[in-house]
DNA sequence: AAACAAATAGACAGATCTGTCTATTTACCG
DNA sequence: CGGTAAATAGACAGATCTGTCTATTTGTTT
């Protein structure tokens, strides 16, 4: 018996172009603002493929916060599983690695903080997926703050989570990278005062 | 010769009911989302009863941020600009509002943060109204932050704009209206270490 | 070369979108 | 009552949306 007859290719070129293109697309614009033919038209490539590989535009737009988890948290990992830092200079080191995203050119806001703005039904698989991403980034600040010493970790970590979310949102209203400066300094004197 | 012939009158019962309920369908599922039709359905108003008061669905959706802006100024100020209230009381007292706001029926995040995830455009007169909006919010903070005694006002009104904004996307995503108690926690960390 | 899978162009359906227009009815006001 | 403005229903245009289908071509592998 053959294997895998009708399963689609999880990697492929054409697939992952397609994922690059419709991120950047979703990104820039928005989701329900982005039209498939849109994104086809800029990929250069047929219908038909698109829907080969994703059974609907809902399902192409959670393979691309899915695509984006997997790269966001490879950087974010980066910072916070490098023995060569120390705690502190690792939460330092997470609040410049978000004054540099802030400062790139096409940054345009979280993608997963807009997906949940324009799909906000808890049903929804695109919701979902945003809430599966955001959960891993609360976990890894809360093994940051048991490695601070903090005495509350988990309360800490939801603090420092609500500065960077409300960092997010603050550089991309107002166009504004020194939010991530600001909520620095906060983010400091949180954790100096849950370690005292 | 006669006055404001032409005129739209800016307050009128259908225009307000209008506004009420594109706020409500906007709120609820986003304004992609929603279609004009639908509004003009559930409000039982004739499609030209609509495009008598406002020129495009843009200009709507503007109409019904600034009508939000007007109510929430309203509840904000009354906290504030309470006499009875010391400054560190009414940093509370505001933080109560947002626990508030979080547990009730048919909160769904803050309507400006989600305009602006749609209308990303700085040019866009929505995206411009929601500025205007948020900018008064970080004035009042300052405000706030000047009768704490603050050493930096500015700076700290920013540190608290950003706990409230990222409780409202925290409560939003995970339907969590504990963070604004987070956030008050450490608003009030916050503000003790920036008046010592 | 033969076989098979992947990708293509393009038509198509059916729904929905914003915005315009007309003709009629309602409601208020002097 | 008469006049005027507001609101109505509903058709309509033109564009756009997602998703399906077919027939053809491309590309790779044996």
């Amino acid at each position: 018996m053959p294997e895998n007859v009708t399963a689609k290719p999880r990697n492929s070129p054409k697939r992952d172009h397609l994922l690059d293109t419709a991120f950047r697309l979703f990104y820039q614009d928005g989701y329900h603002a982005v039209g498939i033919d849109t994104i086809l038209a800029e990929a250069k490539v047929a219908k038909m493929t698109l829907y080969n590989h994703f059974k609907s535009k809902d399902e192409l737009i959670v393979a691309v916060l899915q695509r984006h988890r997997i790269a966001f948290t490879s950087k974010r990992d980066a910072i916070l599983q490098d023995s060569k830092r120390s705690p502190l200079q690792k939460l330092d080191a997470l609040f410049d690695m978000f004054t540099e995203w802030f400062n790139s050119e096409d940054f345009n806001g979280c993608i997963n903080i807009r997906a949940v703005a324009e799909y906000p039904a808890p049903s929804s698989p695109i919701n979902q997926t945003v809430k599966a991403a955001k959960q891993s980034t609360i976990d890894a600040l809360e093994t940051l703050c048991q490695e601070l010493g903090a005495n509350h970790p988990a309360e800490l970590a939801k603090q420092l989570f609500l500065l960077t979310e409300g960092a997010i949102v603050h550089a991309h209203t107002f166009n504004d990278p020194t939010a991530a400066l600001n909520a620095k300094t906060a983010a400091l004197a949180l954790a100096n005062a849950s370690t005292s």
